[in-house]
DNA sequence: TCATCGATTCATGCACTATTGAAAAGCATG
DNA sequence: CATGCTTTTCAATAGTGCATGAATCGATGA
């Protein structure tokens, strides 16, 4: 505990992804934008389909942009926002990477140890 | 609705998961399972691992047990855990699970939606 | 039974996060 | 410039989670 703060682990990294994902609002608004593409959606419109405040969802929208999970541009009078499919892909990567790496058995057909890549 | 599991929504299942995941002990502590594989790990040997205080363990393992991600057996006195990994597998394909699905071009070449399955 | 080791439970204090409502800033149109 | 729409900022509150230390339970061996 409290060792060195100063250059990140990447556990830490991805803890703070996963902070980021673990609330329902934000998690439904990645799902969002992961199933709306690479063009992403307008705060307005995403606050209108998940049902949130607009200033909460930029509340939380901030936080997932903090953790490296979304990016936002400016259209005129409109700010959209898309996914970071790359981080969350590379966050799936880290979450089974290193399964069985230490033991003799395989934990299944979908291990990714026992599967080519 | 892929999978109807219970009364609660997909999302908020996998949002409990994510936020067990959400925290730097208790993240090294999955891949400290999921690397030892199958056979599990004794609680005392972890916390050495981790160099985590035994109680403060006990406390983030049981939040992991809570959300299914982990389990637990008596050995003697030593208490076996081991990851459940497939939780771990769902989990990661919930995330990007949608990708993509509304959208006319796809993320990538490593997009689930874009590459056979 | 007593002593020891492993693991858990309990209680307290602290910090952080989420929610809410009101207000403000940025951009476009008449 | 004034108006309306979109988005963000701010402040106050309530709620939750985490770390720490002491005590407890269970199992093992002398």
């Amino acid at each position: 505990m409290a060792h060195g703060c100063g250059s990140q682990n990447s556990d830490d990294i991805v803890a703070r992804k996963l902070t980021a994902l673990a609330h329902p609002v934000r998690l439904a608004t990645i799902r969002q934008l992961a199933a709306a593409g690479p063009t992403g959606l307008a705060a307005g419109r995403l606050a209108e389909r998940l049902d949130v405040a607009p200033n909460a969802l930029t509340f939380h929208l901030q936080k997932l942009a903090a953790a490296g999970l979304v990016e936002s541009h400016r259209e005129g009078q409109f700010v959209y926002y898309r996914a970071e499919f790359d981080a969350l892909l590379a966050l799936t990567d880290h979450l089974v990477g290193a399964c069985c790496s230490e033991a003799e058995e395989s934990c299944g057909p979908r291990c990714p140890t026992s599967r080519d890549r």
